[in-house]
DNA sequence: TGTACATCAGTGAACGCGCGTTCACTGATGTAC
DNA sequence: TGTACATCAGTGAACGCGCGTTCACTGATGTAC
């Protein structure tokens, strides 16, 4: 779709303004890697054709596509942890608030930028394109979930020890990474609306009642966009139900029988 | 490693014995996807080239590499659904029992194979290589999950309609794939024992105590090997803690800075 | 005011690679006469 | 018992593709004299 710009064949930007096309590259690279059915196959020239410049003026400004990815990937950690603190701060200072806010964020973003998630979280990159330093920024917003839960724990499942902690909230980022992978992999299942499965997630780790949960996280309703997917794959497969349901907008028929 | 083979050519093999090479196409297949850092990206040739053949001759036997790989697919399904099972069996008729032991065998059945999971469950597989009618097989070990956690669930945590028992169960199902992912993905983090884990998500989705579930486990001990992961990739990603701790068989340091 | 020059922002063609797929073929072996 | 033939189980070379990377280059534009 956007592989052919012949119309326009781009003019070169004009003397010191080198910089022009970095922040083109960048863009490129992420709108592929968000747009991508497989991120972990983007190509150096991928990026070239979608800025319309020759494959070898990437390393102009990048020494690698590696480089490049790198540099989108350090960009979308910041935003998830930004869109998480935002949405905690919109909360206010009540744990479970800042804790129900910030699993909401996670969970909204990883399903609306599926290829982002995937190139983040989904331990799919080559090695060589991304080694394991590039993820240490991913590191920030997890340690808050850690701290939220710990806080917002019914009395009766307080952790005693800061280990003990750790593993609950080990526990909470798999229950959600889970959540996000499986909605994201496996699209044409019948998937209950997000929201509920949020305040499930959060309700089992905290063991605060679920209406609690529930009535905090209608307070981000409109943050996030609509509580269902925006863009929905057909080639997803069906693991529990494959007979798509009648009343679901989620129920496109895979054509592979 | 098992690259090259010049020193024994291979046999032709004799007249009417041509469903051999087919077996051994499906096993080597079988072996590059569990061995592969990127399942993913199996190709043709290397199957060629792990038994010792000619990149033509799978022609004789699969229409495809798609075909193949739907073969090997049908095949780990199966393993899976038949490993849940005997480990139920084992673990006799008591519906904790039940459920403790299909978790366990998913769960180590996941990190000890970490190709073939994403190859199964990971949703990374071309759609044009693995359809989705492909993971068909996938259901059947889940409902008995379901099914299984309905049973076994405490008494205030039993729930009323079949759906919110599908829904409960999706969301062990998510739990526990997050856990085999994150788990593999991100090995040099500082990991609990495999047990403890497993134990934990069996108590948060039942609401059974801790001691309850780790004696069951225990039942286990020796069926699924060692709780620890047996191989260990050093290009794994630190998320939560980037230094390795001291006294844990985990703690590879990264050598990318 | 004119002009030589340096620099910037890229280009275009080529390289070698591994890939999926095709096609005509080969050589051993069983079978009919 | 001998021999022509059909079949089986593959082979080997070639194709066109997209890829990362390299290299010498081009053409506009600012700057020093």
């Amino acid at each position: 779709m956007s592989s052919q710009e012949p119309s326009v064949p781009r003019r070169r930007n004009p003397r010191g303004q080198g910089e022009v096309l970095k922040a083109q590259l960048v863009d490129a690279a992420a709108k592929l890697l968000a747009t991508l059915d497989q991120p972990e196959t983007l190509t150096l020239r991928q990026v070239a054709r979608e800025v319309g410049v020759a494959p070898a003026s990437i390393y102009s400004h990048f020494t690698d596509l590696s480089a490049l990815i790198q540099h989108v990937l350090r960009l979308r950690y910041q935003e998830l942890a930004r869109l998480m603190d935002e949405a905690a701060q919109v909360a206010g200072p009540a744990p479970l608030a800042d804790l129900t806010a910030r699993c909401a964020a996670y969970v909204h973003w990883g399903v609306s930028q599926p290829g982002h998630y995937r190139t983040l979280f989904g331990g799919r990159m080559p090695a060589d394109l991304v080694p394991g330093s590039a993820h240490g920024a991913g590191a920030e917003p997890l340690t808050a979930v850690v701290t939220s839960l710990a806080a917002a724990a019914v009395p009766e499942r307080k952790q005693p020890t800061a280990e003990r902690q750790a593993q609950a909230g080990l526990m909470l980022w798999t229950a959600l990474h889970g959540l996000v992978s499986l909605y994201n992999d496996h699209g044409t299942m019948p998937w209950p609306p997000l929201n509920d499965l949020i305040t499930d997630v959060v309700c089992l780790h905290t063991g605060r009642p679920a209406a609690e949960t529930a009535s905090l996280l209608r307070q981000h309703e409109g943050r996030f966009g609509p509580p269902t997917r925006a863009a929905h794959k057909d080639r997803d497969t069906a693991l529990l139900d494959p007979s798509p349901p009648a009343d679901n907008e989620h129920g496109i028929t895979p054509e592979a029988g």
